[in-house]
DNA sequence: GCCAACGTTGGC
DNA sequence: GCCAACGTTGGC
C-alpha cells in the first residue's frame, strides 16, 4: 500500500465538502508529474493525507483513501470546463484522475508548523521550500507520524 | 499583495 | 535542444 499528500484549497474543495460528499473524483489535475504518479503509483486502498493550502490555517486536516484506479478525466475536453485542455480527447486521453473517500477529519488541524516540528518528518516535501506538486508520495512512516501527532493535538 | 520556485511555452 | 519569458503555486 502507498500513502500520499494530496493539496486542495479549501476554498475550492474542502475536508467538509469531501465528507459532505463521501467519494469525489479528483479532477483538474494538469501536472504531468502529478498525473504519472497517479496513473503509475496509485492504487485502490491507497491512503491519503488531505491538506488545506492558500487559507488561513495551512496543514493536513484528515485522511482519505483513494478508492479506484486512475480512469481518464473527461473534463479535459469539455469545453465548458476550467480544466478543459484542447489537446486532449477520448481518443487520445492526456489527463487522469483518481476518486478519493472520506475517511476522518482530524478535530485539529496538524498545520505546516506541527509538521516542521515533528523529527519524522524532516523528510517531507511538503515542509521544504519552493514544493509546489499537488500530489505528493508520504512514507507510511510519515503518515502514522501525522496522524498520531492529530490525535495527540486533539487529547491536549 | 509580494515573491521565490519552478513548470511550460515558443523563438531561434 | 537551448533558454528567456511567462504563468502558476502557495507560504508569508
Amino acid at each position: 500500500m502507498n500513502y500520499w499528500l494530496m493539496k486542495s484549497e479549501p476554498s475550492a474543495f474542502s475536508i467538509d465538502d469531501l465528507k459532505e460528499a463521501g467519494t469525489e473524483p479528483w479532477d483538474g489535475i494538469r501536472n504531468y508529474q502529478a498525473r504519472n504518479l497517479m496513473r503509475d503509483d496509485m492504487k485502490a486502498g491507497d491512503k491519503v493525507l488531505f491538506y488545506h493550502s492558500s487559507t488561513d490555517v495551512v496543514g493536513v486536516v484528515g485522511t482519505a483513501t483513494v478508492s479506484c484506479e486512475a480512469y481518464p478525466d473527461h473534463t479535459s475536453w469539455d469545453p465548458e470546463s476550467n480544466y478543459f485542455d484542447p489537446k486532449s480527447s477520448p481518443d487520445n486521453v492526456r489527463w487522469v484522475m483518481v476518486d478519493i473517500t472520506f475517511n476522518s477529519h482530524f478535530p485539529e488541524v496538524v498545520t505546516l508548523d506541527d509538521m516542521r516540528a515533528i523529527p519524522a518528518l524532516e523528510d517531507m516535501r511538503v515542509i521544504k521550500k519552493g514544493q509546489r506538486l499537488s500530489i505528493q508520495p508520504v512514507t507510511a512512516k510519515e503518515f502514522k507520524a501525522v496522524e498520531s501527532f492529530a490525535k495527540k493535538k486533539a487529547t491536549g
